[in-house]
DNA sequence: TCGGACCTCTGAATCGATTCAGCTCAGGCT
DNA sequence: AGCCTGAGCTGAATCGATTCAGAGGTCCGA
C-alpha cells in the first residue's frame, strides 16, 4: 500500500524490451531471416546493397549479430576448449608453470579463433556420501566442479595434472568430447603431452649426488588430492611428514614419476632422502616445511624440489636460518621458470610453453578427425649457482 | 564406380550415429522430455525411483546430460564471462601481473560456477580498409578478434585494459552485456576497476629524486596499438625511441597515468627523464631497452620500469654493462609482483589479485542487477635494496 | 463423501539462429 | 524462340533442451 501509488495500470509500462533478434531485422526489413544470417556469414550469398541496408537496419534496431547461444547449438560448435585442472582455478595462476603452459596452448587455439574456458574445479567432492547412495553415473549429479564440467559450452577438453583416477577426469571423459591430457598418466586411445619427469629428476637427483651430497631433503608436490574429512598427517606429527597411508595415495603422476626417480638415483648411491610434502605449490608453503626440515635434520646439505615454486620457498628458509646457497645448503628446482634464470636457481628445464603449444595442436587435431596421439617432451638439467660441491 | 562396393545397401551401414539426447532418454522410458530434464535440473520434481531409473538409462544409452549449448540457449545463461586483453592471449600470460590478476578473477567467480572465458584477440585488425568501405556498424563483420568477441558465448565482459578507444571495446560495448573495465579510462555508466597509478608511479620517481637521481631513464609499457603497418619509429632511430607522433598515439591509460605522473615528479625536482617505450613487455625487450639507453647517455643513475618484468630486464642490462645495484644504478619497478620481494626489487605494489577478485564481484553484481560501480585501489611503494642514494 | 492440498508427471511452446533444397528471374547461347 | 545457367532470395525444418500451466491421482480432514 504505497501511499502515492494509483491502482491505474502504468500509462506507458516500460513494456517487455525483448531481445532483438534476426527475425526482427528480417521483419523490418521485409526479408526472409535466412537472408539476415547469410548477410553476416555468408556475404556473397547475397547483394552487397542488400547486405548493407540489412547492417544499417541491424545497427538501427541495436541488434549486435547473431546470438553465440544461438548459433553455437544449431552449427554444433562451441568455439571453445575447456581447460580443466584439478585445483581452483586461482591456484593454477598463482604457478608460473601452469601460466606459462596456458600461454601456449592459448597460443595453438587463438590461431584457429578458439577460445579458452577455464573450468573452477574446487576440489570439493570426492567420497563424502556412502558409495552404496552412488550411481555409477550419478557424477552427473554431483554438485559443483562436476556439473560445470558437464555443462561446458565446449568443443573439447584439455586436462592439466588432474589426479589419476579422478572424478574430475571421468566426468570429462563422460562428456565423450575430443580429450588430452596433459602431464598426467596416459590412458588407451586417449591423446597425451607429457615431459619426461623421471629423466629430469634423476637427473636432477645425479648432479647433487654427484658433488657429494648424501643427506637429501625433498620438497615434493602433492600427493594425491586431500580428502575433505580429516587432515592425512597424524596429530603430532610435523605438517608435510609423509605417511605410508599417504604414500598410497600418491596418484598425481608428475609427483609419482618425479619421487621415485630421486628415490632410484638416491639408492643407486646409498644416499638418504628426507621426503615432505608440500599440500601446496606455493613459497610459503616450501619455506616453512623446509625451515622444519633443516631444523630436524641439520645433516641434510641439499634439498630436490620438485618445482621452482618451492625452490624459492626453500632459498627463504635457508636466508632465514642464515644458510649460505651453496656453501651450506643446494637447491635444485624443478620447471626452469623464467624468473629462475635470474634467480641463478639450478632446475630442470622443461618446454613448458611448448608443451601447451602441443596440446593446442593435438586439441585441434582431434577436433579435425586426427588421431590421438602420445608425446613426451625432453627435460634438461640447468646447474646454476644454487647448487654446489658438499661443504668439507 | 568402386570395383568391389555392390550397389546394395551396406548390410549394417554404420548407421548415423546420431548424437544421444534428452528426448531419446525420455523414449526409451515411455516419458516426457520435459521429466528427463527434471531429473537432471530439479530432482525434487520427480520420484527418487524414476529418477533413478532415468539416469541409469540414460547412462546405459551413453547419454552424458543435457547438451550445454542448447542449455545455455534455453535459459538464455553461458554461464561464463568473458575476458578481452588487448594483445595476444600468450602474452597476458607471460605476465605474471595478468596472470595474479586472473588468478583474483577466478577466484571471485568460481563461487559463483562461471567459467572463465578468454578470448583471443590479436590486433590483427585496426584500420586495414579504406574508411569509406566502412559501416559503422560493420565492425560486426570484421574478421579475427572482433569476430571472437561478437561469438562469444558468455554473460558479460571484463576488458582488461585495452587501449581507449579501441575497436575491441567497441566490439564488447556493442553487445550490450555487462561490462567491467579493468586499468582503463573509465566510460559514464560503466563499472571500472583500477589503481592509483598516478599516485604509485609518483610516490616511485619521487623516491629516486629524495636519493638524490637527477639523470633517470624510463622504461614504458606501450603507448598505443603498433598500426600494423609501418614501424612507428623512423629508420635511423634506435627501438624505443620516443616520437612526438607516438606520444601522440598514447592510449593505454597505465601507461599514460604513469608517464605523466613521472614527469610530474620529476619536474618539480628539475629532473631529466629520458623516456623508452617497451613494445612488449618483457624482460628481453627491456634488457635491450636499457642497454641501449645506458650506452647512450651513460649520465643516467637511475631506471623507474613501468613494470616488473621490465625491471627484471634492467637488471640483466645492469649486470652485463658491470654496473653495480644500486651503487651505479638504482631500479624501481611497478606491480610488485611475488618474484620481486626473493630479488629485492624496490617496486610501486598493487593489490593485483585483489584487483582481479573486485573486477569478478563488480561484474557479478552487475549480472545480478546491481549498478555499475567505480573503485580505484591504492598503490604503495616498496623499498627494497634495488634503489639507493645516488653515487657521489 | 466431498473438497482441497499435494505429489508426479506431461504437452506444447519456445529460446535464436542456420541450412538446404528450391524458386524466380535475367541474361547468354545456339 | 527455347534452353540453360547462375545470382539472389525464401520456407520450413532443425539443433537440444527448459518451462509452465495443468492433468491425473492419492491422501487427508471435515
Amino acid at each position: 500500500m504505497a501511499p502515492a501509488s494509483p491502482p491505474s495500470p502504468a500509462p506507458t509500462v516500460p513494456s517487455l524490451p525483448r531481445r532483438v533478434t534476426l527475425k526482427d531485422v528480417a521483419r523490418a526489413l521485409n526479408v526472409s531471416p535466412a537472408t539476415v544470417s547469410n548477410a553476416y556469414n555468408r556475404p556473397d550469398q547475397l547483394s552487397p546493397q542488400l547486405r548493407t541496408r540489412i547492417l544499417e537496419t541491424a545497427l538501427a534496431l541495436g541488434y549486435s549479430g547473431p546470438d553465440p547461444m544461438a548459433s553455437s547449438l544449431r552449427r554444433g560448435r562451441a568455439g571453445a576448449v575447456g581447460v580443466v585442472y584439478d585445483a581452483t582455478l586461482s591456484y593454477a595462476f598463482a604457478d608460473p608453470a601452469a601460466s606459462l603452459f596456458l600461454g601456449g596452448l592459448a597460443r595453438a587455439l587463438e590461431e584457429q579463433g578458439l577460445g579458452l574456458l577455464l573450468i573452477p574445479c574446487p576440489q570439493t567432492f570426492s567420497a563424502q556420501l556412502p558409495s552404496s547412495q552412488v550411481l555409477p553415473g550419478q557424477a552427473a549429479l554431483q554438485p559443483g566442479s562436476m556439473s560445470r564440467v558437464q555443462s561446458a559450452s565446449v568443443d573439447g577438453f584439455i586436462v592439466y595434472s588432474a589426479s589419476d583416477g579422478s572424478d574430475l577426469l571421468s566426468a570429462v571423459l563422460g562428456r565423450g568430447l575430443p580429450v588430452v591430457l596433459v602431464d598426467q598418466t596416459p590412458l588407451p586411445g586417449i591423446a597425451f603431452i607429457g615431459i619426461d619427469d623421471a629423466g629430469g629428476a634423476r637427473e636432477a637427483a645425479r648432479h647433487l649426488l654427484e658433488l657429494g651430497h648424501r643427506q637429501i631433503g625433498v620438497l615434493s608436490l602433492e600427493f594425491g588430492p586431500q580428502g575433505g574429512n580429516a587432515p592425512a598427517t597424524g596429530k603430532g606429527q610435523p605438517r608435510g611428514t609423509v605417511t605410508p597411508e599417504r604414500e598410497a595415495r600418491l596418484s598425481y603422476r608428475t609427483t609419482s614419476e618425479r619421487l621415485s626417480a630421486y628415490r632410484g638415483a638416491a639408492q643407486e648411491m646409498g644416499a638418504t632422502l628426507a621426503v615432505m610434502e608440500a599440500r601446496d605449490n606455493t613459497p610459503q608453503e616450501a619455506e616453512v616445511l623446509a625451515l622444519e626440515l633443516l631444523q630436524a635434520q641439520p645433516d641434510i646439505t641439499a634439498l630436490l624440489c620438485m618445482s621452482d615454486v618451492l625452490a624459492q620457498g626453500a632459498l627463504s628458509a635457508a636466508r632465514q636460518l642464515g644458510l649460505d646457497v651453496p656453501g651450506d645448503l643446494s637447491v635444485v628446482g624443478f620447471d626452469d621458470v623464467p624468473s629462475s634464470a635470474a634467480l641463478g636457481l639450478s632446475s630442470v628445464h622443461q618446454p613448458t610453453a611448448r608443451k601447451g603449444e602441443l596440446a593446442g595442436r593435438a586439441l585441434l587435431e582431434l577436433l579435425t578427425g586426427g588421431a590421438p596421439r602420445e608425446l613426451v617432451l625432453p627435460t634438461q638439467l640447468m646447474v646454476r649457482g644454487s647448487s654446489g660441491r658438499v661443504r668439507g
